[in-house]
DNA sequence: TTACCATATTATAATTATTATTGTCAAGTA
DNA sequence: TACTTGACAATAATAATTATAATATGGTAA
């Protein structure tokens, strides 16, 4: 099963111009699929179960060659931290205020900035970041 | 010019609750109207030219003091490091992915996630990032 | 298959960003 | 005045990231 996982990341980027190494297929099945999220350090944490001898620096490497190349999002929604997202299709992410958990959103919202406000600035994207409790804070009190 | 624009802040914090010192006051006149979105080590910067003795620790306990009073809105638009915005008046921004540089969109753009993305999270308001390429940087080939 | 080369990996150090700790000092108060 | 509170600075510690250099490995051509 997770063989079989493992092949259909190995096919995916077999042709893709960059040589695919143990460790690099170790991150890249970490991501593929992956909604979470996840920031360096939880990757790092991920595959260094598998491949001990993992540094920080194949990750910093192996996410910089990705996003490059545009195989993944480095993501500005976490104060403070560098978050990635294996998703390419553009969407946009629910936030919680709380526990800081990131959801998807991939509804459309085609919003234009009238030239007034929009500065002479050639505009090519955006992202939303909705912000607000997700169902398992809304019950707590201590929302702050 | 400087003294009268002091005076201003001042007013303005007295009643607050949170004890002025120059220190603060610096840092605050420097935040005033400041529409650059400067990150902690900006603001040391800054202010360290009138204190020479300011400590890091200052600004950031001073930020963090006025973050949680809802005084100056902490951005996550930057990869790897916090940016802060004095200006409370909900807004959005246009980000140049070349220069890095960000501009205030005051526009209101009235946006509903639809019940069927929105996995029950209670959403309380949302932030968008516009990217694209400012007047100077368009010029520019190298926009990578 | 072997040898070679380019590049990936690791270890390590350095840098940047942030948070925590501690002692001191100054302002306000009983 | 003695006491309390909290701000400040110095410092250390930690977290996040980037850079460097030596070694190991995968891919390719002979």
């Amino acid at each position: 099963m997770v063989k079989f996982a493992m092949n259909l990341v190995l096919e995916k980027y077999k042709d893709s111009g960059f040589k695919m190494t143990p460790q690099r297929l170790a991150i890249l099945e970490y991501l593929e699929g992956n909604t979470e999220h996840p920031s360096a350090e939880e990757i790092y944490r991920s595959v260094i179960r598998k491949f001990p001898t993992m540094s920080f620096a194949t990750v910093y490497n192996t996410l910089e060659m990705l996003v490059s190349r545009g195989r993944v999002m480095e993501l500005s929604i976490d104060a403070g931290k560098k978050r990635f997202d294996p998703d390419m299709v553009p969407h946009h992410h629910l936030i919680c205020r709380r526990c800081r958990c990131i959801e998807d959103v991939f509804e459309d919202f085609s919003i234009d900035v009238s030239s007034g406000t929009k500065r002479n600035f050639e505009v090519t994207g955006h992202h939303i970041a909705f912000y607000g409790f997700c169902p398992s804070c809304q019950d707590k009190n201590d929302k702050g």
